[in-house]
RNA sequence: GCCUCAAUAGCUCAGCUGGUUAGAGCGGCGGACUGUUAAUCCGUAGGUCCAAGGUUCAAGUCCUUGUUGAGGCGCCA
């Protein structure tokens, strides 16, 4: 059995004196004589002095020679207080030992700056580096915080399917999932693809969203979120898409527009509560890194607020409301518009675009953003149609909502949904959705269907948001992407 | 999908209006160094200039197409 001590766990309580074993990788070697040495439990490196031994004694210089960079060793000594300045505690070793060495004159990483797309092309080992591992331990840190948060309130983690057979799930284009030969695919008389051959009976695909299947849960046990891996084969080329992401929907019985907000903030201010908590050293490094690069920039291209000091803003500060009717009245009133600063034009009917977004938050509020009710004609078929000129729209509009945030947009899309059947079906039919495709969502609403509302989170964004990463490439492990699934 | 930009040593880049043998820093390798914090100092090796065509006496440099990457837009989370 291997024995070690956890170098978080020597840091948190030092006690010096005591004969410890740590393992690690090397971050740095100094001096032929410092390594900076982590096992990847926390964000803080800690000290391994070698003893003179090593490069004196022929027996124990093949030893020497192999401590570099990235390599993996074990080292067993004493826990002194350091006399040097950069750490308060490290290990006077008595024994080193390679347990990984590293082929330096082959391995790509070193140890300085380098750019996160080479990293991106390394990501079997770009974990190894102070940056990544903050930001994965992060990531891990919300994911939890989501289990905790839903579970201390009474939810249930609901698993919607990750292949599903409905493709009216109308979020976005599907990647296809068959068996079928795809150069000699079995053929109807009309010569179409006969889908009724392959595995399942019908042509089927990968998830857009759980929210349909949430809905069932949500109308018989209540609470319900899902948590899993979504897919979407669109040809986004962005620094905020993916093609397989992880998203987060909360789908809740006995909710309308109103209840659904409030949760979408709290929710999101517990996840940020939850890492300012819990993982300083991550958030300092990842801080400072942003603050790094950022001095090369024009004053007015750095962020107004470091890392933390604008997660704690966020938490502290209740996000603005505004109704779809009145963001685009403050566009059109805002000298900004009235100066032809926007490139498109803010119109009560047309989404509102990036830079309109981008204003609300950035320019006139300076905080996080909800937007709700929404143009009925620029949303999908079961979200909830208001009352006719609700907020004093123009035209009818559903009780959506949007949470935006700063640097990353739009953060959280949700809605009441439509639990009335007739319109529900009229709405349907308005669309061009083949009913028969949604014959168990509409009986939701006809066998004690009930008011309720849920919103999806973009897992990555969030965690892009909390670690300040520009792309959200860098906080998903193997990002997939438009012509890139490597790893 | 659209627009813009880029691709030269392991990495980050320089390479002028086309002109001899392709440049630097970092990293690697070899050496020095008894308290370093991106250690420092000396030495050294390292190149299919993204690919395929084309223009030209001559192409890393100009043109075409493609590939890949980045930023922005659209789609959304």
């Amino acid at each position: 059995m291997i024995l070690r001590t956890e170098i978080a766990d020597i840091l948190r309580d030092p006690e010096i004196g005591a004969e410890i074993t740590v393992m690690g990788w090397v971050r740095a070697f100094r001096s032929n004589r410092f390594i900076a040495l982590n096992d990847g439990s926390g964000a803080q490196n800690f000290q391994v002095v070698v003893p003179d031994k090593y490069q004196e004694d022929p027996a124990l210089e093949p030893v020497f020679r192999k401590i570099g960079f990235h390599a993996c060793i074990k080292a067993t000594g004493k826990l002194v207080e350091s006399q040097g300045a950069g750490q308060t505690v490290e290990l006077q070793a008595d024994t080193i030992e390679i347990l990984g060495e590293n082929k330096l004159d082959v391995y790509p990483l070193q140890p300085k700056k380098q750019t996160m797309e080479f990293l991106r092309e390394n990501a079997h080992f770009r974990m190894r580096t102070a940056t990544f591992s903050s930001v994965f331990r992060i990531r891990h840190a919300v994911a939890y915080a989501i289990h905790k948060y839903y579970n201390d309130r009474g939810f249930y983690y609901m698993h919607s399917p990750i292949i599903t057979g409905s493709d009216a799930e109308g979020a976005g284009e599907m990647f296809r999932v068959t068996t079928l030969d795809v150069n000699n695919p079995p053929r109807t008389p009309d010569g179409a693809v006969n889908w009724k051959e392959d595995f399942f009976g019908k042509s089927t695909n990968l998830t857009v969203s759980g929210q349909l299947q949430g809905e069932i849960a949500a109308l018989a046990i209540g609470k319900v979120y899902t948590f899993g891996p979504t897919f979407r084969a669109e040809n986004s080329n962005t620094s905020r898409h993916l093609a397989e992401f992880w998203m987060i929907e909360p789908e809740v019985a006995f909710f309308d527009i109103e209840n659904n907000m409030n949760l979408a903030e709290d929710f999101v201010k517990f996840l940020i509560n939850h890492v300012l908590d819990n993982y300083p050293d991550d958030l300092q490094l990842l801080d400072q890194r942003i603050k790094d690069e950022e001095k090369s920039l024009p004053q007015d291209k750095r962020r107004p607020m470091g890392l933390i000091e604008m997660l704690r803003f966020v938490v502290e500060n209740d996000f603005a409301r505004v109704s779809y009717t009145e963001a685009v009245n403050i566009l059109r009133s805002s000298n900004h518009f009235k100066k032809g600063k926007f490139e498109f034009e803010p119109v009560w009917g047309s989404d509102l675009q990036a830079e309109h977004e981008r204003f609300l938050v950035e320019k006139e509020f300076k905080r996080p953003v909800i937007v709700r009710n929404y143009p009925k004609s620029i949303k999908a078929f079961y979200m909830r149609e208001n009352e006719p000129g609700t907020d004093g729209a123009p035209e009818l509009t559903v009780a959506a909502m949007d949470v935006l945030f700063p640097y990353i947009g739009e953060v959280i899309g949700g809605s009441q949904r439509e639990e009335r059947h007739e319109r529900l079906v009229a709405r349907i039919h308005e669309m061009g959705i083949p009913e028969e495709e949604l014959w168990w969502y509409l009986q939701l609403r006809q066998f004690g269907g009930a008011p309720h509302a849920g919103f999806g989170l973009g897992f990555e964004r969030m965690v892009q948001f909390i670690t300040g990463m520009g792309n959200i490439r860098d906080v998903i492990p193997f990002p997939r992407t438009p012509k890139n699934a490597e790893f």
